[in-house]
RNA sequence: CGGGGUGUGGCGCAGCUUGGUAGCGCAUCUGCUUUGGGAGCAGAGGGUCGCAGGUUCAAAUCCUGUCACCCCGACCA
């Protein structure tokens, strides 16, 4: 690996010999690949398979990879962080403690020492990194402190896919502050907030901020820097104005009230066989035209039973109300009620709870409008709560069900005519809705998780017992942040947003040489001259991949740099008898260059490229 | 965990319906020719057909079981 990344320096850069270069290009997609970045990857010979979602890095892969490693390891350096690091193979007690070791489930990575005492792979190192510090630190004096570690991680996901974009190992920066006070931890995330930007920015990648819920890690702030893509995992909003949040995160603007005074006293009306928002909407145009137009989905108020199930293993049913043109989105429903898990509610639930009329459940049912049940200290509580869409505000009028077969109410007036336990996000973002902050409407992206940063807050330091003694000699518990790049995951980013059908296209920056001299030819005053350009650029600091292979057809040389994708290609043939080569950007016009000015334009290009 | 699919030289695949002892392309090796867009000719090496049982004179092929892997969904800082 190269220390020197800039031309025209003293330390000479390296020159990777095709000839013998640990490589070996596919002219074939692999077979299990899908997405353009693993199948790249593989057949430029940067990564092999070695086992579900676990590669191996190959040279070409390996110097990518410690570029970006090296531009995270800069910005977090510049914000004052110290690098560390722990163990991947860590023992069992730590996330007892924090009760991690139950809660992360099927997903850590287990195993027993010839003792039969119990480890694992760390996923995530919030423990290791808190005891550190109790280790070290007793003072506010000491704080703030930002310590990180770039690390491989191991999760034992259920479906790895993708390759290098869920993997079950993967390489990840994770950083922690630790702050006696909250306006401290609010400038560590501001820092890394800005050190995460710079990085992203370095690395020619497009990025969006989404804000984010945190969700099972507890604590309060958090953001996500994702890469939009259509192959992503994460779906988020985004608005013209500027609004950006992952879906989970978005809050739905709670319209005005509406005045009812006049609003017609409900009414029960025979809907027979109206199962569905569609029957109903159906016959209730039949039966019940409106005399302004016609009623639509909209104008229902479906209750959607769900399950529930609380960390101690409790199971509650609970109803959410919405209007009937949405449905409920399981994940933003979780996201509202974590750490509870939900579930549709099973043929089984409706067994247990008779008064639940499927297709016709209505508020009357619901919540404080139906059966209770009472604690041993005589405090009544629903025996369904009853939650509802933040749209359906005190005034808006409802057709829904009258908890009969074949019976709904109509004129039914929230506020008026029933009340819930609660508002909940839970109801499906679409694009054209309003972003919360009044910036515009909503559009729907995908986009591949690089970062995330969280306040983490006092949760971890509670459990582990970290405290420090503050101005006035009283034990504070500390504030803590966890920050964390999945820098693999950045690197498939990269190939995703930089390829076309001729394969991968590295910024200069992050590329695995700055120049691929090509040698086309067979006479060796080609290999020659190849030869000096190629040591000529080296001296000068510039990274070289050089292709001098004899005997190989310019085709395949072609090809192979094109599926490489080192920036600037620099070929050595025909044009020579005249005393020219050519340069040329990965995807531009090639320039035909003076042999003997090659080096000198060559690094001078790649000094542009690397900005 | 639910659904779908696939396991045959290093890679990509055919053969399986209708059993007869394994083939194609790429890659690799040797020789000659070729050299600006994935060359040609001639030759060569490399596969217990995922594994285990079973049926049969005979199994890559049929039957049973099992394992692995891939895709979609569920799940997932």
């Amino acid at each position: 690996m190269s220390s020197a990344s800039v031309p025209g320096g003293t330390t000479k850069g390296d020159l990777l010999r095709l000839s013998s270069l640990f490589v070996r290009t596919l002219r074939e997609d692999p077979a299990d690949a899908e997405v353009a970045s693993h199948k790249l990857l593989v057949r430029a010979g940067y990564i092999r398979r070695a086992a579900p979602g676990i590669y191996t890095w190959l040279p070409l892969g390996l110097r990518v990879l410690r570029k970006i490693e090296a531009i995270v390891r800069e910005e977090m350096d510049a914000i004052g962080g110290q690098e560390v690091h722990f163990p991947a193979l860590l023992p069992r007690e730590p996330y007892e403690a924090t009760g991690r070791w139950e809660e992360y489930g099927p997903n850590l990575f287990r195993l027993k020492d010839r003792k039969e005492a119990d480890y694992l792979l760390a996923p995530t190192h919030e423990e290791m990194f808190t005891l550190l510090v109790k280790d070290l630190y007793s003072s506010y004096k000491d704080l703030p402190a930002i310590i990180y570690q770039i690390q491989t991680k191991y999760r034992d996901e259920a479906r790895p896919r993708a390759g290098l974009i869920r993997g079950r190992e993967f390489v990840m920066k994770d950083s922690y502050s630790f702050d006696h006070t909250d306006a401290g931890l609010d400038d560590s995330y501001a820092k890394h907030r800005d050190a995460y930007e710079r990085i992203f920015q370095r690395l020619g990648l497009d990025y969006v901020i989404v804000s984010a819920m945190s969700g099972a890690m507890g604590g309060s702030r958090s953001e996500e820097f994702l890469s939009p893509s259509p192959i992503g995992e994460d779906t988020f909003v985004r608005s013209a104005g500027g609004y950006a949040a992952n879906v989970e995160a978005v809050a739905t603007p709670v319209p005005e009230p509406v005045p009812y005074d006049d609003a017609p006293a409900a009414h029960v009306e025979d809907t027979p066989d109206t199962p569905t928002i569609d029957t109903l909407v159906e016959v209730a145009n039949a039966k019940f035209p409106r005399p302004d137009r016609a009623w639509t989905a909209a104008d229902t108020l479906k209750n959607v039973v769900l399950a529930l199930t609380h960390p101690g293993g409790r199971r509650e049913l609970v109803v959410v109300g919405l209007p009937g043109d949405r449905e409920v989105d399981l994940k933003r429903l979780e996201a509202a009620v974590a750490p509870a898990e939900a579930e549709a509610a099973t043929e089984a639930d409706f067994a247990a709870h008779p008064h639940l009329v499927k297709g016709y459940i209505g508020p009357g049912a619901l919540g404080p409008q139906g059966p209770q049940r009472t604690d041993e200290d005589g405090t009544a509580y629903p025996v369904i709560r009853y939650l509802l869409d933040p749209r359906v505000v005190p005034g808006t009028r409802w057709i829904t069900g009258a908890n009969e077969p074949g019976r709904h109410v109509f004129d039914l007036v929230a506020g008026r005519d029933f009340t819930a336990d609660g508002t909940i996000e839970a109801a499906e973002v679409r694009a054209g809705d309003q972003a919360p902050d009044g910036s515009g409407p909503l559009e729907l992206a995908r986009g591949i998780e690089m970062g995330h940063i969280f306040q983490l807050g006092r949760k971890y330091a509670q459990a582990l017992g970290l405290s420090v003694l503050d101005e006035n000699g009283k034990q504070v518990v500390v504030t803590m942040g966890s920050y964390g790049i999945g820098v693999t995951r950045a690197l498939a980013a990269l190939a995703e947003a930089n390829h076309d059908e001729r394969g991968l296209a590295w910024p200069a920056q992050v590329a695995p040489a700055h120049v691929h001299v090509v040698a086309t030819g067979k006479g060796t005053e080609v290999f020659e001259a190849a030869e000096r350009i190629a040591q000529g650029l080296a001296e000068r600091g510039v990274e070289v991949v050089y292709d001098d292979r004899p005997k190989v057809s310019p085709g395949v040389k072609f090809a192979d740099a094109e599926l490489l994708g080192v920036p600037l290609l620099l070929v050595v043939g025909r044009g020579l008898a005249d005393g020219v080569v050519e340069v040329r950007p990965r995807a531009g016009e090639a320039e035909q260059v003076a042999v003997d000015d090659a080096v000198e334009v060559a690094a001078r290009r790649v000094a542009e490229l690397l900005g």
